[in-house]
DNA sequence: CAGAATCCTCGGTGATACTG
DNA sequence: CAGTATCACCGAGGATTCTG
């Protein structure tokens, strides 16, 4: 609909305009740090501990990007020591809700994908890593095995 | 309601299965290649045209972990020469129904984050890069940019 | 407290050549 | 045709230190 004068089908401008939208929240930290905005303000170190593993400077890019991108409203409180809050916009969350949809996808299918996992392993001899998921939850420690 | 016993909050465990397809479906090219066998089986040359850009290297990579996720089935002919086809899981249809609607938000706010991005770079003097997405259509060509 | 600056590493990615 | 193998590179990301 957009421009009718190219040979470029619907499928490849969908293709792209998912990429555009993975490109930005598709960061290896920028879920984690939307997540917690969207609780309500949050301050740097208040993400810095809630986001686990992740570094100082990672978190700095990371909400530099958000920021940027008009994901997070930066907030300044003059003063001493400073505070800065961080809070998720509303277009932001329209965002985040639409993440979640994927959500219900991952747990329709969660078993198919362990399963063809399994399968595939088992038919190409163990491709080498486990690779079974990298999340905090339902393990120890993550921040201990990052070291 | 999965577990009860620990001190995670909800957001947390959606933070964490939405990284989870992402980690998946984030990869540089899967979206394109998914795209494409979306539509119908397609063969190995085929995709190293139609996404424009992949090396052989990638376009392998890329399928390999496609069809171990269970989202391609890869199917041989014992011709000569030989003849591969990639189709699309009916599990795959589904996850690229579900990140379509993230076009949605995209087209929504498009215009939002492009403002966002101006006043951003006008009140923190242009951080560097345009950064004006990267995407075949409406642009030259993608290939010759890439070198 | 919140970040900037610097250095360094490691893995994803691309280019090329070879094979069944 | 449909890959595999090998090398070389670059930049995302991590650790540390300094500052307002």
């Amino acid at each position: 609909m957009s421009q009718g004068h190219t040979a470029v089908p619907d499928e490849v401008t969908d293709a792209c305009t998912v990429r555009q939208v993975l490109d930005r929240v598709g960061g290896k930290w920028s879920i984690g740090v939307l997540v917690h905005a969207c609780r309500g303000p949050v301050r740097f170190t208040e993400l810095e501990r809630a986001v686990e593993g992740i570094s100082r400077r990672m978190l700095t890019l990371t909400l530099r990007n958000l920021e940027r991108d008009g994901l997070l409203t930066r907030t300044v409180y003059p003063t001493v020591p400073p505070k800065v809050e961080y809070t998720a916009t509303p277009m932001a969350r329209e965002l985040y809700d639409s993440l979640v949809t994927l959500t219900s996808w991952a747990q329709r299918h969660r078993a198919d994908i362990a399963a063809a996992r399994e399968a595939y392993d088992r038919e190409h001899g163990r491709a080498g890593d486990a690779a079974t998921d990298t999340c905090p939850m339902s393990g120890p420690d993550l921040a201990a095995a990052g070291r």
